[in-house]
DNA sequence: CTGTTAGCGCATTCAG
DNA sequence: CTGAATGCGCTAACAG
């Protein structure tokens, strides 16, 4: 038998005692430094297997100052949104065999910073972070003693950094021009906050998309501030109460779509919508519907790609900005 | 100026000679210990502040047997199912100080024993699975070094092990009961393969709904095997196609129930439809529609409660089982 | 209350 | 090709 205790983690100098070698052997094997006797190599290779031996990461990253760790910091699990962001960072860490830390904030900037820094601590070899305040100090590179940090949905501020954004200007732009190329002159908006950085961006789209057809934003019919579906359909149920009603809403995010398709269907009206963010089941219900699509896993992937990139070549570079095309669907009446 | 270069992470050396007391001081410091005289915690800890000192949790971990980090595989992250269930285990490791790590496994039974095995090297503090085989003797504690381990979602099998699932015979049962009830006779059931333990076991509530009602299980009417939202519909429409078709569906998880939405919309029937797992927008669909609905994020919770538990006491007591209630919601026809 | 010694498990360096 | 010495950053166990 062993002399540890049976379920202690047996090291590399069990596997070096059962294969009759030194632990630096078995070292060279595990790395596959090719300076190895091939019959010492079997017999680590037999030792390691029959010991189930898992060599210890924490002990080698320590000595090797790499931690292939990928801190991902997301701002709400929940939203699928950002779950299939986490999906597409963690497939391509996963490729590059890297593992993920996750991280959830709930859009609260104080816990942020204690993820960031337990990141830090922990020597996580890069961060990808969807920041949920406007202020990105605590991220500059000499906060987080050089880890490589890119941003994911929101662009920096207050800090030089790499980012993946949607395009959401263009794309708010896109969906209300098909609104008002179908006559509607009164378009609300529902939004969020305007310090959430992508409502803002979109309402910019929007105001544009209005701009170009000869309109302006009528206030009256903007509602920001709207925190999720239940606000949204009351906001939307308030507009459509209005002496002049909108007859067409632009709607800032899935959840705000879905609180205004609620009410719209609640008031049977005939009011046209278009949305970012795509969801399921929004063909099936049998309403016109302008959406502005684009995959989030995808916005993951290259928010992986550019961190690795940043990893390999250094913090030289000039810090990148990508940004994600947006494409338009229409959903029809149920045929 | 350092004698580091500037990149450099500070260790608790720099503290020290910054500080001028030993490193010990400013482990004692900054683990809380007592027995440092007030003046000297006072100057470890401006120099901490002043060269914004991190401690390196993978040498402390190293030392001091504990990592203070949570596994956490699941299938697929795509699915809101995991997504909640994750950000359920999120926050309650977030709550007791830990961090977690995450993988997805695709329900690839090879990616899931890569994983572990990265999470056993990693020495994570326990794991939380959700197992995509049908064998889990990989997962058993000699071959993971005494690391606790958690399935969710789905039981142990060559394993024993604790586990939290959902009461998915009730929850069918139930379901099918309120489609028999009233006075359905023919009812057809859409399902994953049936070495899903979950698509089982809503099959086998399924069957004892209709057992219950004097019904038998009419085979035609059955499909496994369905891989997703597409396969449902047109399963669905191959039933909808039959000389005597069902004239009720139950539909095994939110995805299969999806797609047999779209096909029973497409198709104008009044089939009545029954389904596992709650999702977005069922009350809107403006469909009569009964749901198994039940918290996947309370799932996440309680199988990190497990778990923390099963680390605080050792491994001694004998494997627990928690099943999750369901609660049947009716989403009515449009008003 | 404080510091010294030693070692967690591993890999780099340098001799054989 | 192999092994011995050394130290990554930290903290238990022991002096003082």
């Amino acid at each position: 038998m062993s002399p540890r205790t049976p379920d202690q983690q047996a090291t590399m100098r069990d596997v070096a005692e059962r294969a009759g070698v030194s632990p630096m052997t078995v070292s060279r094997v595990l790395r596959d430094d090719p300076r190895v006797a091939p019959d010492n190599r079997a017999k680590v290779l037999a030792a390691v297997e029959h010991l189930g031996y898992q060599r210890n990461e924490a002990a080698r990253s320590l000595r090797v100052g790499s931690s292939r760790l990928l801190g991902l910091v997301v701002t709400n699990l929940a939203n699928p949104f950002y779950s299939h962001l986490a999906l597409g960072a963690e497939s391509l860490a996963a490729d590059r065999g890297m593992t993920v830390v996750l991280g959830n904030t709930a859009e609260a900037v104080q816990r942020e910073r204690e993820l960031v820094g337990d990141l830090v601590s922990r020597r996580v070899s890069g961060m990808i972070v969807v920041p949920a305040g406007g202020d990105h100090a605590h991220l500059r590179p000499e906060r987080v003693h050089g880890i490589p940090v890119v941003l994911a949905a929101r662009p920096p501020s207050g800090a030089d950094l790499d980012c993946v954004l949607v395009d959401d200007f263009g794309g708010a732009l896109a969906a209300t021009t098909r609104l008002t190329a179908r006559g509607h002159r009164r378009v609300g908006f529902l939004g969020l906050p305007p310090n959430v950085w992508t409502s803002a961006e979109r309402f910019r789209g929007f105001s544009a998309g209005l701009a170009e057809a000869g309109l302006s934003v009528d206030e009256r019919h903007v509602r920001l501030n709207l925190d999720g579906t239940a606000a949204a359909e009351r906001a939307t149920g308030e507009l459509l109460d209005l002496a002049d009603p909108p007859t067409a809403l632009f709607t800032a995010n899935s959840r705000l779509t879905i609180g205004a398709i609620r009410a719209i269907t609640r008031a049977r009206t005939t009011t046209a919508l278009a949305g970012f963010d795509d969801f399921d089941l929004a063909d099936v219900l049998g309403l016109p519907l302008t959406i502005v699509a684009y995959d989030p896993q995808q916005l993951g992937r290259e928010a992986a790609t550019l961190l690795l990139d940043r990893m390999a070549h250094g913090s030289d570079a000039a810090p990148r900005r990508v940004v994600l095309p947006t494409r338009i669907v229409e959903y029809g009446t149920r045929n």
